[in-house]
Parts: C-alpha cells; sequence; structure tokens
DNA sequence: GACCTCATACTCGGATAGGGGCTGTCCGAGTGTTTATGG
DNA sequence: CCATAAACACTCGGACAGCCCCTATCCGAGTATGAGGTC
C-alpha cells in the first residue's frame, strides 16, 4: 500500500500557491521549485482543479490559483483529489461465499473485520480533516520567517 | 492508495485460525471456506509465516496454525506482514532541491508536510494496533454464538 | 493619438506510451503415513 | 504377531507469467498579449 508520490508535490505546490496569494502561477514554475516533471505536475494540478482546490487559467499570465482561502483547504481534501475517494481498505464480501453467508447482506457494513479496518482508516481520515493549509503554512512561518519572501522571489523569477 | 486484497484474506483466515484452535489446518481448506485460489492465499499464509503470526507445518496432517495467542496478534501485525512495513507517505524530500534545500537535513523528519503526513498515518497504525484477533473474535461470537462451531463444522470437512 | 485587427506565443487539458508491483499459477523439496515384507 | 523399510501421498515453499495502475510525455484547443495598420 503505497500513496503516489503526486501527493507530495500537490501539497507542497498548494503551499507555494498560498504564498504566491492570488497571482496566478504556471505549471512550469511550480515544477522548477523543486525540479519536478512539468508536464505530470500539471497533470496532478489538473486534478487539484477537478476538485475545486484551485483555479486555472490558459494563456499568457495565465497558471493556477488557490480557489479557496488556506484555512479551507484540508489535507484530506488534497489527499483525495489526488489519490481518489475510495477506502484504501476495499471488503470484497468474501463472507457470502462462507458458510452462513447471506447474499442479501451488505457485509461492508456488518463485517466485523471490515468495521475494525474502517474504524482505523477513519481516523487517518479525521487527521487529515483536522490541518488546514493555513495550519502548515503558519508552521513554516513560524520556524523559517522568511520562507513565503524566498517563495515568492523564485516564483518571479522566469522558470529557466 | 489502495491495500491489497490479501490483506482481507489473512485476516479472516487468522481468525477461523483462532477458532481451529491448535489444529493445523491446510492451506487448501483455508481457501475453501470462502472460495478463493488456494495458491495465492497460500503465499499470503507464507507471509504471516514469515512474520511469525502463524506456524507451518509441511506433510500429511500439516498446514497452519497460530504461532501466538489471539489476544497477542494485533491487526496492525497482519496488515504490515501482507502489504509490508513502508509507510504509505514517503518523503521523497524535494525540499532539498527547492530555494533554501539543505543536503544535510532529513526533510523526513523536518518537512512539515511529512510530519502531517506521518501524524495520519501514526493514527491510523494505532487504531490498528489497539485491537487484537481476540477482540474480533469475542465481538463475531457476541453476535453470531454458533460462529465457531460452524467454522470448526466446515474446516474439518475435507477440502473437496 | 486612439482604435481595431491580426498574428503570435503561451497556457492548460486530455490523449498516448512505458514500467513496477499486485494478482494468479505452477512445480519441486520435505515429511508423516501407509503398506508390504521378512523374521 | 512385530519390526523394518520402502513407496507413497500430501503439504508448504519458492520460482515463474499476466494484468492493472502509477509514472512520464507529447501535442492540440483556447486565450490574453502585443504589434501593426488605419482613421
Amino acid at each position: 500500500m503505497q500513496m503516489g508520490e503526486g501527493v507530495e508535490w500537490a501539497l507542497h505546490s498548494c503551499l507555494n500557491l498560498a504564498w504566491a496569494e492570488h497571482q496566478a502561477v504556471t505549471a512550469r514554475k511550480l515544477a522548477a521549485f523543486y525540479d519536478l516533471p512539468p508536464a505530470y505536475l500539471n497533470r496532478q494540478l489538473q486534478a487539484l482543479a477537478r476538485a475545486g482546490i484551485v483555479a486555472s487559467t490558459s494563456g499568457p499570465r495565465g497558471g493556477f490559483r488557490l480557489a479557496r482561502a488556506p484555512e479551507e483547504i484540508t489535507l484530506l481534501d488534497v489527499v483525495v483529489a489526488i489519490e481518489g475517494g475510495r477506502e484504501a481498505f476495499r471488503c470484497q464480501q468474501i463472507m457470502r461465499d462462507g458458510p452462513g453467508g447471506r447474499s442479501d447482506v451488505d457485509y461492508r457494513r456488518h463485517c466485523l473485520v471490515s468495521q475494525a479496518m474502517s474504524r482505523a482508516e477513519l481516523a487517518w481520515r479525521r487527521e487529515l480533516a483536522a490541518q488546514t493549509l493555513a495550519d502548515i503554512r503558519d508552521s513554516v512561518e513560524e520556524k523559517h520567517p522568511d520562507a513565503p519572501r524566498m517563495a515568492r522571489n523564485r516564483l518571479a523569477q522566469p522558470a529557466r
């Protein structure tokens, strides 16, 4: 069970977009920030756009910007946008083929194994939903007060 | 991010092994219980054996049995045995290539994004480690008191 | 000088190949059982 | 009848293909820009 690395890129890119404020930033510049493949990062940003986390603008002076305030974007929003909303543990309802298995029972809700796994996954989601992009941004700024300025500088430079 | 379905099979099989008590059960019988591919389930049981969760015996009258008491087997143990212990979110330390990135800093520990993701994953692990196989077994028996007898009956039958 | 038109360059967006890991299967090494045989 | 030994049948264990999703890339549709020409 491994998370796609696009999640990491998306989170850091969202953070940079938060520092860029309302300035639209191109995928190329965001990719150059961490030396990432521009086309592939673009793909992740598209997923964020479909989820309504970022807004995109085409043409010259176009790019991506946050569609909502950082306080209204949770880490769970970003993870779900990139990885999809389906649960990591998907109950295949194998108990239906076991002794005493009923076809009219939804074991995704009644199987106690499935319940236990879902409970753990819920704790994971709850923790992700409890932290917003603004929380991360503020924590970073507290440790590195000049991070916003450095980010804006880098994003202002032409992307090579 | 999706968990392998072998985890579900392993959990249910461990539960059946708990009801079989100290009787060795072959992979074929465990597979027949839920109509699963025997060879593939065997593969998962081998992983459990390598992790020390079950003990295996070759030859006639051989099979698998729990290596520890159900109270000493957590859901996390089973998940780690099948899926591996590496974290779902693996920090690639992309900040090293960003502005102000240092090569001598381990961003897996210092990057705040990575910390937030690890915190969520820790909550998930904690929840999984809090429930043992005995907890699940007892919960099932409470709802279906004849589950152990039915399981033992099915496991006693020759696997077709 | 102001306005309109057109060519331009730049951006996102979706469609298109390549690779790694999960899924599924097979056969061989090892072992306890059973059976036949000889004392 | 009992001991012995060999043949056997059954099990785990690891090695071998197939498929799907993530990774990576490319090119086209759309658009704001800027230049050039005209009034």
